[in-house]
DNA sequence: GCCGTTTTCGGCCCGACTGTTTTCAGTCG
C-alpha cells in the first residue's frame, strides 16, 4: 500500500510551497494527501486498473498529482520533491511538529542559521541564536525550546479509551464553575475517532474571560489532586480561547462562546475538516456564511443556537457526529433534503445493546468467576451474558479442552438458577487452526448455545490462504460468530491480508455473523469494513472481548465504532431480546 | 493545483491568538 508513503510526500510538498508563497497549490497538495491518508482502497490498485484516468476520479487529485502518483508507483520517487529537498534539506515532518513553527520559520531558520533538524534547532535555541533572527524574539525561542522538550516526549496521537475518562473528569471540574452555562466535548473525540491528537472543549458563558481563567487556574493550581489531570504548559489564552498541554500529554483547546452560538461553535470545532469544508461550500452556494458564531444571511444571523438549527438554515438534515467525515454522510444529507428516504442511516443508539457475547471468566484467562461477570452484566441492565472462555489450542490462556468446557456448562447451569434477571449462555472463543478446522469437536460445540471463533495464531498467511481459512470456518454450521475478524492491534498490527468481499459472501450465504471487538486496542473490525458489511447485509454483533467485570464499559467504544460505519440498531443482533437473539441462530444449523 | 447545477477561468472555509511590530504575518485548528 503505497497511499501513506504518497500521502507524507504530498504533505511535504504543501509545507515546501508554503515557504515561498501563500497559494492555493499549497492547500491542493494538502488536500491530496489528506484524502491518500484516509483512502481505504490501495492507491496502486486503482492505476494498475485504470490508469491516470482512474486516479483522477479521487476527489482532490487531478491532473499533475495524478501524474506524480503514478511517477512514484513506476520510479519510486517524485523529482519535484526531491527537487525541493533538495533546495532546503530540512526535517519537515519532525520540525512542523514543533508548536509555533511553520513553512515560513522553517525556512528562515534554515537559511540564516542553517537549521535542518530538532537537534540543530535546540542548540541554536540554548545559544540564544534564534531570539537574535528578525520575526523571532525572547519568547518565541523560549517556546521553541519548550515546544521540543513535547516533540521529543513524542506521542501525538491517543486511544480514545485512553483519553475519555481523563476529558470527563475536565469536563466536569469545568461544570462546577458558575459562569458555566453549557458545555461539551467537540473534535475528534465527539465524533469518537478511534484515535484522538487534541481535546476541544466548548463552553457556553456571558463571561468568557472568567472561564478561560478560571480553566487554566483550576488545571495549574497545586491544589488539583494528585492523579487528576494537570496543565503543563499553557500554548495560548486570550479572551474567548485557550489553549493548554494536559501532563498526559495532549493538547487541549477550551473555547467560550455565546449561547446564540453554541450550535454553530459545535458544529464546526466537532469537524471533521473536511465535513465542514463542504458544509461551508454549500452554504456559500446557498448565499449564506457560515462560522463559528452562526449562519449569516448578509448581516443577518439566521441560525446558531444549536446544530440542527445550522444544518437545517443550509437545507441539510441534522448529521450525526460519528457520521461527519465527508465520506458520503453529506451527499446522502443532500440526497434526503431532496426527499429521497433514509439516505443517512438511522444509528445504532449507545443504550440499545441487551446483551454481552464476548466474555472470559477465570476457566480461561479471564480474571473474574462466571458469578461475578453475571452480577455485572445484570447490573448494567444487559439481558444476556455469553461465556466464551478460550479453548484448548490457546495454551498459553489456559484455553478449555472438551471435558472443561462440559464441566463449564454445569457451573453455567448452577449460575443460572441462583440469578434472577439475567441468562448466562454457553460458549467459547474457539481457535480456527491453520486449515480452516475448529480445535473443539463439533459434539460438544453442538451443546453450546454459541459458539465464537476467531484466528489467534499464524497470522501472517498470505491473502488466499487466509481468506480459505477464514471462509471455512464461516462455512461451518457449529459457528456463529467470527470475532476480531481482521486481527488488527490500533497503531500495531495492520491485520491480516484477506479478501474481505468474498469473506462477506460467505458470511452472508451461511448466516455467520462477524463481530465488531470492542476492545480498546482492537476496535475490529474497522469502520469502512462495517460500512462494508452492512451493504453487504452481514449481520454483525458487537463484543467486548471481557476479560475483567471492569471491561463492560469498553462497550460504548464499540457502539461508537458501529455508528463510524452506519450501522443501525437492526444490523446488530445484540440489540435484540434474549428470545429473538437466540432465535436467529437457531435456523443456522 | 483542483474543480465545475456560475464548467476551461476564477474562485478556493473562516477566525482566534501570539509575538513582534506599530498594522500584521504566521500559525493553528
Amino acid at each position: 500500500m503505497k497511499n501513506l508513503e504518497l500521502a507524507r510526500i504530498f504533505y511535504q510538498i504543501a509545507e515546501f510551497i508554503e515557504m515561498d508563497e501563500v497559494s492555493f497549490r499549497s492547500r491542493a497538495y494538502n488536500k491530496a494527501a489528506r484524502v491518500l491518508d484516509s483512502l481505504e482502497k490501495d492507491v496502486q490498485d486503482i492505476y494498475q486498473k485504470g490508469g491516470t484516468k482512474a486516479l483522477k476520479k479521487i476527489p482532490g487529485i487531478g491532473e499533475a498529482i495524478a501524474k506524480k502518483i503514478e511517477e512514484f508507483i513506476k520510479t519510486g520517487k517524485v523529482k519535484t520533491y526531491q527537487r525541493l529537498k533538495k533546495q532546503c534539506p530540512v526535517d519537515l515532518e519532525t520540525l512542523t511538529m514543533v508548536e509555533g513553527l511553520g513553512a515560513r520559520k522553517i525556512k528562515i531558520l534554515y537559511k540564516k542559521l542553517g537549521i535542518r533538524n530538532l537537534k540543530d534547532l535546540e542548540k541554536e535555541a540554548k545559544m540564544g541564536k534564534i531570539s537574535e533572527l528578525e520575526g523571532f524574539g525572547e519568547k518565541s525561542e523560549k517556546n521553541i525550546l519548550q515546544a521540543i522538550q513535547f516533540v521529543k516526549a513524542g506521542q501525538n496521537r491517543f486511544l480514545i479509551s485512553s483519553i475519555l475518562p481523563i476529558v470527563r473528569q475536565i469536563i466536569n471540574q469545568l461544570k462546577e464553575l458558575p459562569q458555566v452555562y453549557k458545555i461539551s466535548i467537540a473534535g475528534s473525540a465527539r465524533r469518537m475517532k478511534e484515535t484522538v491528537g487534541d481535546i476541544d472543549i466548548l463552553v457556553t458563558s456571558n463571561k468568557p474571560d472568567k472561564v478561560i481563567d478560571s480553566f487554566v487556574k483550576m488545571f495549574t493550581s497545586p491544589k488539583q489532586s494528585e492523579g487528576g489531570p494537570r496543565i503543563s504548559k499553557v500554548w495560548a489564552k486570550g479572551p474567548t480561547k485557550s489553549s493548554v498541554r494536559f501532563r498526559a500529554g495532549f493538547d487541549c483547546d477550551l473555547r467560550v462562546v455565546k449561547k446564540e452560538s453554541f450550535g454553530a461553535a459545535l458544529q464546526y470545532f466537532t469537524g471533521s475538516k473536511d465535513h465542514n469544508i463542504l458544509i461551508r461550500k454549500i452554504a456559500k452556494k446557498k448565499g449564506l456564511k457560515l462560522n463559528e458564531y452562526g449562519v449569516f444571511k448578509g448581516k443577518k444571523k439566521i441560525a446558531g443556537k444549536n446544530e440542527k438549527e445550522v444544518y437545517q438554515a443550509i437545507g441539510l438534515p441534522y448529521i450525526e457526529p460519528e457520521l461527519r467525515t465527508n465520506t458520503g454522510e453529506i451527499e446522502a444529507a443532500l440526497r434526503q433534503a431532496q426527499g429521497k428516504l433514509n439516505q443517512l442511516p438511522k444509528l445504532i443508539n449507545y443504550n440499545d445493546i441487551k446483551g454481552e457475547i464476548h466474555c472470559h471468566s477465570n476457566w480461561s484467562d479471564g480474571s473474574r468467576t462466571i458469578n461475578e461477570l453475571a452480577l455485572s452484566a445484570k447490573k448494567i441492565g444487559y439481558q444476556y451474558l455469553v461465556i466464551t472462555d478460550h479453548t484448548k489450542g490457546l495454551t498459553i490462556a489456559n484455553g478449555l479442552d472438551e471435558a472443561r468446557i462440559l464441566r463449564q456448562m454445569k457451573e453455567i447451569d448452577k449460575v443460572n438458577k441462583s440469578l434472577k434477571g439475567i441468562k448466562i449462555l454457553k460458549g467459547c472463543e474457539a481457535n480456527i487452526k491453520v486449515d480452516g478446522t475448529i480445535d473443539i469437536k463439533d459434539e460438544v460445540l453442538d451443546k453450546l448455545d454459541i459458539v465464537l471463533a476467531g484466528v489467534h495464531f499464524r497470522l501472517k498467511m498470505d491473502k488466499k490462504d487466509m481468506t480459505e481459512r477464514i471462509i471455512k470456518a464461516i462455512e461451518n454450521p457449529h459457528i456463529d460468530i467470527i470475532v476480531h475478524p481482521f486481527g488488527r492491534l490500533i497503531d500495531k498490527r495492520p491485520g491480516y491480508q484477506m479478501d474481505f468481499k468474498q469473506v462477506l459472501k460467505a458470511a452472508k450465504k451461511n448466516k455467520t455473523v462477524l463481530e465488531i471487538n470492542a476492545h480498546t486496542s482492537r476496535l475490529d473490525l474497522r469502520d469502512i469494513n462495517i460500512r462494508q458489511a452492512v451493504e453487504a447485509g452481514v449481520k454483525l454483533a458487537i463484543g467486548s472481548d471481557i476479560h475483567s467485570v471492569n471491561c463492560f464499559q469498553m462497550m460504548e467504544l464499540g457502539i461508537a465504532q458501529t455508528r463510524r460505519g452506519w450501522a443501525e440498531k437492526k444490523d446488530i443482533l445484540n440489540t435484540r431480546t434474549l428470545t429473538n437473539f437466540l432465535e436467529f441462530f437457531k435456523d443456522k444449523e
